[in-house]
RNA sequence: CGGGAUGUAGCGCAGUUUGGCUAGCGCGCUUGCCUUGGGAGCAAGAGGCCGGGGGUUCAAAUCCCUCCAUCCCGACCA
């Protein structure tokens, strides 16, 4: 390829609209065009890229035994009404009518279409396991669309979905699964982990999110800080140790302090002169059918999603101050368990408290010396709070590390959620009827390119791992009027891509500089410059664009030196 | 959906406060000259429904109303 027949429209300044690095250097670097919100081109250099991970994706899915298939994007309303998904999915479902005013849904996912599909092909035991995949463009009308390609309304994602027999035979599926993403993320070049994650709204068991470790993540994930122990999870799923030291104390006299204007934890905490770990901190939320109570210790935050998992509810929200009143007969700050009449959940921490300080639900006063059981039931003891950072690791009690991840993949187990909605059963060798064990494993393929952005640039540009880089080598000739330069180029060139080598001639009739920035930006690994310099030895200079090494070599090693070091990238 | 901001050439912006000449600048683009190891220089050009609609006015990019779009913060979210 030539540059001047390629389309990489690159810019030297950055578009107003973009604020992180992967979609400022996506669009400077001319690999896409915003089309609406939430919506891009993807031109030539980013379809060299996407094609490059989606050829790794269908290495290693076929390699777990998938197969590959191509599902409609269009998809009928009947069949998400089946599932009850066509109410439950809300406004993010793209919905549209054809000309007759039937409904239909523009595929945010496709378990309802896999699983129609299946269990009108699949009617025996001996035609399972099966895993079958796709990779397409996806739509989900996000509230809030941005950071590019990071998070899109429409993008390309890769959806497999595994039926087994049972549980034992979805947790082999899902060892696969989980085994294949390593390995497409390993391959494609990027620093990641597997976490343990919350099923959310798509329901399950088991799941675990791939979330390649950037600071621009919009996700937070906590892992040991010990080598050898692979705890990792989600702060929305990180399960708390229960550190029970220190409660050893006796329980004494309940009573009541004057603190006027004392709303928060702290203003609290240095009035009575006591930790905030002694505090308890009263939440009301609404859950929509009733208000609910939630003790966190004064030091503590609320995991929102633990809560929901308690209450075994789907939607939650802080109550406000007239609620907060009415329930309480006390303004915001003053909320404490002690005869307080709604249910009450307590995090494990404040189930083990003693003498504890907490809001006395009347106005600028607090209850010192607060016990539960003594002073107050607690309907629900669940692990209802956030882990941070420095606690101890659930497994092995080493401190656990915090830090910011892009979600590039995640894989469920499903069971039979949608198979017993869907009724996609099969007969197992006794002549009965069983519904199928289904699993769901995703991966945004045009969020994973941006990732590798995110994770591999500096202050120039991209700096492409070379597994999916556009191009891997780009031909600089200095000059383009030096006719020794050009011929030399168009053999160094045309040698590269005999050796099979996926090179870019920039032939344009630039200056040195602007050749050197655009390739830089591009970010392809390396670049042979064919210069005076090397010419003069008969060698060509190598430049590894990650390092700014510069290396000459022998024109006759040229293949062999251009292999090694792309084998290092 | 709540809050904030912005829409003027492909990109980045000025002009709007206080209405007034033919709507400007830089980059990019075209042509020529020149230059060729990190976004050179000179010259001549092309490119605008000033986001759309309505209004006020002798006169609107500028004032008013309204709609739309885009971005940021928040809430929400496979």
């Amino acid at each position: 390829m030539r540059t001047t027949e390629l389309l990489a429209p690159t810019l030297r300044e950055v578009p107003a609209e973009a604020e992180v690095i992967s979609h400022k250097l996506l669009l400077r670097a001319g690999f896409i065009r915003r089309e609406t919100a939430g919506v891009y081109t993807y031109l030539p250099l980013a379809m060299r890229v996407l094609n490059k991970i989606n050829q790794i994706i269908r290495e290693e899915m076929d390699r777990q035994g998938g197969q590959e298939l191509l599902m409609p994007i269009i998809q009928p309303a009947e069949l998400w009404q089946e599932s009850g998904r066509w109410d439950v999915y809300g406004p993010e479902l793209f919905r549209l009518k054809d000309r007759h005013n039937r409904e239909f849904a523009l595929g945010p996912t496709h378990e309802e279409i896999i699983t129609a599909l299946v269990r009108s092909e699949v009617s025996s035991y001996k035609q399972l396991p099966l895993l079958l995949y796709q990779i397409q463009n996806k739509y989900r009308d996000e509230r809030r669309p941005r950071f590019g390609l990071l998070r899109s309304r429409e993008f390309i994602m890769k959806d497999l979905y595994s039926f087994d027999r049972d549980d034992e035979g979805l947790q082999i599926s899902y060892q696969k699964m989980h085994e294949a993403y390593t390995r497409i993320f390993q391959r494609c070049g990027l620093r990641f982990r597997p976490v343990e994650a919350d099923s959310g709204a798509i329901g399950g068991s088991d799941t675990h999110e791939f979330m390649v470790l950037a600071d621009s993540g919009e996700a937070a994930v906590l892992f040991c800080e010990k080598e050898e122990c692979d705890y990792a999870a989600n702060v929305e799923k990180a399960a708390q140790v229960i550190v029970t030291a220190g409660h050893d104390e006796e329980p004494e006299l309940l009573a009541e302090m004057s603190t006027p204007g004392a709303h928060t934890v702290e203003e609290v905490s240095s009035f009575l002169k006591v930790t905030p770990q002694k505090i308890i901190k009263t939440l009301l939320y609404e859950t929509g059918l009733e208000v609910v109570a939630v003790l966190v210790r004064g030091d503590r935050e609320v995991n929102e999603i633990k809560l929901a998992n308690a209450l075994g509810c789907l939607h939650l929200s802080l109550a406000g101050p007239d609620t907060v009143r009415s329930i309480t007969g006390a303004q915001v700050g003053f909320a404490g368990p002690v005869k307080l009449n709604v249910k009450i959940v307590a995090d494990l921490e404040v189930a083990a408290i003693v003498n504890a300080v907490a809001g006395a639900n009347k106005d600028d006063t607090h209850l010192i010396n607060v016990n539960p059981a003594r002073d107050f039931n607690i309907d629900v003891v669940a692990d209802v709070r956030m882990v941070r950072a420095g606690e101890p690791c659930p497994r092995c009690g080493e401190a656990l590390i915090e830090a910011k991840g892009i979600e590039v993949g995640q894989i469920f187990k499903l069971g039979d959620k949608y198979s017993k909605a869907l009724r996609a059963v099969y007969l197992d060798e006794s002549g009965r009827s069983r519904s199928l064990i289904m699993g769901c494993y995703g991966i945004g393929v045009t969020r994973t390119m941006a990732a590798a952005i995110e994770q591999n640039n500096d202050r120039d540009g991209i700096i492409w791992p070379a597994a999916i880089a556009p191009f891997q080598v780009v031909v600089v000739p200095v000059s383009n009027k030096d006719e020794t330069q050009v011929s030399t180029a168009e053999v160094v060139y045309n040698r590269l891509v005999a050796a099979g080598f996926e090179a870019l001639l920039d032939d344009r009739s630039e200056r040195a500089g602007v050749k050197f920035k655009d390739a830089d930006l591009i970010g392809y690994p390396l670049r042979v410059t064919i210069g005076a310099k090397a010419l003069a030895n008969k060698q060509v200079e190598v430049r590894v664009r990650r390092t700014g090494e510069v290396l000459m070599i022998d024109q006759d090693e040229l293949e062999n030196r251009i292999g090694e070091l792309l084998g290092g990238l």
